[in-house]
DNA sequence: TTTAAAATCACCCTAAAGTATGAGCCTAAA
DNA sequence: TTTAGGCTCATACTTTAGGGTGATTTTAAA
């Protein structure tokens, strides 16, 4: 706690040491001014000076950043080149309308159990359609599946 | 010309016109500081104090507002038509060249065990590799890694 | 030189994916 | 009305993928 509160209050403390050690130098002054022409007028103006330096320092030190919030634009790079089903592949290959739902599901990332509660089947369903997919594209597997998918553009 | 530096130091003027002020007064104190004890003290720390808060205010007049930048991304679709490694995405995500190798391959339809004997590695690797790449990419499963990819433009 | 990140690999275990086979139901066409 | 294709589901089994942990070695940066 107590070091804490050394951490966290350095620049109170920091303040406090340099007014000590300005006071010491007053009194040394005071041995001196004596001696020179407008001396006491110097030494207003230096701690004047000082101390105008160290409130400065003090406010910037203790200020708080203020939090002000900046909207940037950010550019996200979208494919336009707008989709076409590439319907005489698709008729060649013979995919139905089930299996191209389940295809197209597997290209968004969807798990066979995701697929199975979105199209309202059970898992074994959708194992069937996939396997059906995959000999229907000559393939074994979903990321095949995917890829041989879009470059035949049967799907985005 | 004359009144737009006016206006737009006014902060320094006052500041001018107060140490003018605090030196009259001061002019003022010098014939009454003999009859006080420690009357010198007390002026220089009047002074100090006095100059102190001169100084924190100026500090506070002149000093813009320091600011936190809240950064708040607005996404704005840009079209391309062709593929163009978006770096900048790349970057943030700080997936590695070896990383990104495995997420092409993936893309490619291999398995894990065939990326294994593209790259010289074992299977084991490319298992760490993966997982990175899920790990950086937020999601699950290859093929969301490979949508999420290519929709960040990070494949092609 | 120390640190930090990349890249490599292993082991264990669970979860998903994929294969094979069989079967019931529905609908449109022969 | 028979039939073929599409859709549904099940069971059983194998393979692949993924998660967690830990360790070693390069390589790059501070």
């Amino acid at each position: 706690m107590t070091l804490s509160f050394l951490t966290r209050n350095r620049s109170v403390l920091i303040y406090g040491a340099s007014l000590a050690v300005l006071l010491l130098l007053m009194k040394w002054l005071e041995w001196h001014f004596i001696i020179i022409d407008h001396a006491f007028e110097l030494y207003a103006g230096a701690l004047a000076i000082i101390f105008t330096l160290l409130g400065i320092w003090l406010a910037l030190k203790l200020t708080r950043p203020k939090t002000n919030t900046v909207i940037v634009e950010k550019e996200v790079i979208v494919k336009t080149a707008h989709f076409i089903l590439n319907e005489k592949e698709l008729q060649k290959l013979g995919l139905s309308k089930r299996e191209m739902e389940v295809l197209q599901l597997m290209a968004e990332g969807l798990s066979n159990h995701e697929i199975a509660e979105r199209l309202f089947v059970s898992l074994n369903t959708i194992k069937t359609h996939s396997s059906k997919v995959f000999e229907k594209l000559e393939v074994n597997r979903r990321t095949q599946a995917i890829d041989k998918a879009k470059k035949l553009n049967l799907i985005p």
